[in-house]
DNA sequence: AACCCGGCCAACCGCAAAGAT
DNA sequence: GATCTTTGCGGTTGGCCGGGT
């Protein structure tokens, strides 16, 4: 009965990621695409589980991410979805570009749940906490607060009238406000004539890696290595994953892990170009 | 300064579903 | 159709960090 979990094999790591392993996992990812996750953290040349660099990769690595709290428009949309849906933290996140389920379900557990609690709103049923007088004719009255928790439902009514009222009146979700890399947005350059086309890459929030580059815009030292690969990597086979994880030193170099995500963008619009190639 | 406590989030675990044979 | 393998999902945990005492 019950699988074996994947990940009790002597040797292998468990615990937080390693700069390292990221790069190793994202070289390889980037250069092979995702095929068999079992196989990845060999091929990758990865002391994991396959389920383990799965969920790095998604939670954490994946280019498309977006990082932050979410926004109050986000929040709405998975208190309306999560009414919908209940606890499907992957079909919520699904409706949500750039999110993760975790991410999601996260801040569900820490925020949402307590905002809506405090607002007398029972985070499950999506009802209210104290039952109204049995009297109430038509719609919902106000729920009574306990004292201790006006002040709150003071300041947050607007938004509890607005996530409750997208019960009824939501519609169409925000999307566009979450800035996401379209094939449409994607001019593919020709390879070695990209840098310039990408300097104005939606990832200009997150520009303050200023490090070592000192230019503010995309670093070139960085970008470079990664924008050459294609040429070379379709030539490869998946016997060569060798030559990927070799290779990869020289995009580390420059690897600004405090600040990925502006990297990152680079990333997926290499990962764009390089599918768009294959196929 | 030291300790405690709670919040937060990355990562793990176990199960279920989907896919392959 | 049965069995095995792989992937995906949701619940839970563990450790770090900041604020309070």
């Amino acid at each position: 009965m019950g699988r074996q979990p994947c990940c009790d094999k002597v040797g292998l790591k468990k615990g937080p990621w390693t700069a390292e392993e990221d790069q190793k996992l994202v070289s390889f990812l980037l250069g092979n695409g995702q095929c068999c996750w079992r196989a990845v953290p060999k091929l990758a040349g990865l002391l994991r589980c396959g389920k383990s660099c799965r969920l790095r990769w998604t939670n954490y690595l994946r280019p498309d991410l977006k990082r932050g709290l979410l926004s109050e428009t986000e929040e709405k949309t998975v208190i309306d979805l999560h009414e919908q849906l209940g606890n499907r933290w992957s079909k919520i996140a699904s409706h949500l570009p750039g999110r993760t389920d975790n991410e999601i379900k996260n801040h569900w557990n820490t925020h949402i749940k307590k905002k809506l609690r405090k607002m007398g709103i029972d985070p499950v049923t999506h009802k209210p906490l104290y039952p109204a007088p049995p009297l109430a004719d038509g719609g919902s009255p106000e729920q009574k607060v306990p004292e201790e928790e006006e002040e709150v439902e003071e300041k947050s009514s607007a938004a509890v009238e607005s996530s409750t009222s997208t019960c009824a009146g939501h519609d169409v979700f925000c999307t566009d406000e979450v800035p996401m890399l379209h094939l449409d947005d994607i001019v593919l350059p020709p390879p070695c004539d990209v840098v310039g086309d990408t300097a104005g890459s939606p990832a200009e929030s997150s520009s303050t890696s200023t490090s070592s580059s000192g230019g503010g815009g995309i670093d070139e030292e960085w970008l470079l290595p990664i924008m050459e690969w294609p040429e070379s990597m379709y030539l490869m086979g998946l016997d060569d994953v060798d030559m990927v994880t070799t290779a990869a030193p020289a995009m580390a170099t420059s690897w600004e892990f405090e600040d990925p995500f502006n990297a990152y963008q680079r990333i997926a619009l290499f990962d764009h170009h390089h599918e768009l190639t294959w196929a």
